[in-house]
DNA sequence: GTCGATCTTTTTGCATTCATTTTTTGGGAA
DNA sequence: TTCCCAAAAAATGAATGCAAAAAGATCGAC
């Protein structure tokens, strides 16, 4: 199993996947549930979704204007989501979103490749031969995507098979993380270079075909390999860019 | 490589190490830092710790006197140990001691083990022989322990090997994370048989034999499984006397 | 003109207060 | 006695108020 220099898999690094989603953003509606799980939700996708500055100082003041709450509720949410590492609480200094570095980068990277190997491995154990034969037609899909070179279909079941695969684990606490760390890292922007990434394309195609092999074998040790060097090369290939 | 059925490392049931620490609970000292940081690491502690019981009510009001503060700042801190996991927040009627059932406990001990697997991996990327040099050292003195069937001194060793382990790969997202799940589950009290975990002890031995060897060897892949496995059948052992 | 200090303004951290919901308690009827 | 409903008590969710710290502005010295 040589797989060296695969493809960053685009599509995932765009999005990826399994955020709590649900943007009210800004909004002053509140369809039902108590208000701070509300505002936690939309403040959390305000941030994800890149509204503010990377870096940039967030006065309370001005998000409980923006989302139409006292501070108080607000501030509880601001702690939660320090928790988590999307943003940073300064002593005396407020809140400001969490600048990542390289190094940083990396670590949550390989989180995110060790979460998805363990949901790899998980996977075979309690995958229905159903479930897998769905995963197949989106694989294919994928690949016709591929073959066509249409980035934006081939990414969208790119990060529909991942998402199936960490579900298929069938564990709920291992989703919370996993989404949690999707978060984090989907704030990056990648300034994509593409004509780059698409020489890869073909190297992440293939891994893929081994991803769905070891699946189907339900040879759980082979795809949590497979899973982590993946998401490792991805990463070396999304820092080879940004860097560059 | 077998190992169906290896002891559950008693060890780290009891600690799983990697704790925050400092306990400061149930105190009004504060040594230095913002109030709200210490009041969330003493609370942290006080839940970990297990002054709370299992299920059990928590009134704001009764731990705000605990801890000579106002309700607000406590409050913020409930959210995030909501978030964390440890408790559960139920809408108009407050925070309570989550209650972990058979199939979350699973849920954990996997991610746990994923999280080892992971660590395991990364140190054999990164670790130096002077710190194989020393987690073997520990090994040995584990290993007289076992000789003499002294468990308190066998449990400390297992505990500094883990943890050195998970230092060893150098990723603070990961040792983060891997502490967070270790509190929720350090919560669980397993009654122990004792005696029942003394015939898997050796099993247990012979385990951590393969993961020096292949920490030795820097077979990353491989202690990975390793790793996975010595938690799931820990898990396994757990589970198997408490509901026994 | 630039640098530095002091005063003002803003912002943060926490306590307190108010409204709403839940829980408990007390009384009455079957 | 037991069950049920209403009223009181308590607890939660959120807003406001206040003291302290930081950021910004104004003034003065060099």
């Amino acid at each position: 199993m040589t797989m060296t220099s695969m493809s960053p898999d685009l599509q995932d690094i765009d999005v990826p996947a399994l955020t709590p989603a649900m943007a009210l953003a800004g909004d002053t509606v509140r369809p039902s549930g108590s208000l701070h799980d509300e505002l936690l939700v939309g403040l959390r996708d305000y941030i994800v979704e890149g509204h503010l500055a990377d870096g940039a100082r967030i006065p309370e003041r001005q998000l409980c204007e923006r989302f139409g709450i006292s501070r108080t509720p607000l501030r509880e949410a601001l702690k939660v989501l320090a928790a988590e590492g999307l943003i940073e609480l300064l002593p005396n200094r407020g809140a400001r979103v969490r600048q990542l570095d390289a190094e940083e980068l990396r670590e949550l990277f390989d989180v995110m490749g060790g979460l998805e190997a363990l949901a790899g491995r998980l996977a075979c154990e309690h995958i229905s031969d159903a479930e897998v034969a769905e995963i197949e037609r989106v694989h294919h899909d994928m690949y016709r995507f591929y073959l066509r070179r249409e980035m934006h279909g081939y990414f969208q079941c790119n990060q529909a098979i991942h998402r199936m695969i960490v579900e298929a684990a069938g564990n709920a606490a291992l989703s919370a993380t996993y989404a949690s760390f999707a978060g984090r890292i989907r704030r990056v922007r990648y300034s994509a270079n593409l004509a780059k990434e698409r020489d890869r394309w073909g190297e992440a195609m293939r891994e893929h075909e081994l991803i769905l092999d070891a699946l189907r074998r339900r040879a759980g040790s082979e795809l949590s390999d497979i899973l982590f060097l993946h998401l490792r090369n991805k990463r070396r290939a999304a820092q080879a860019e940004t860097l560059a």
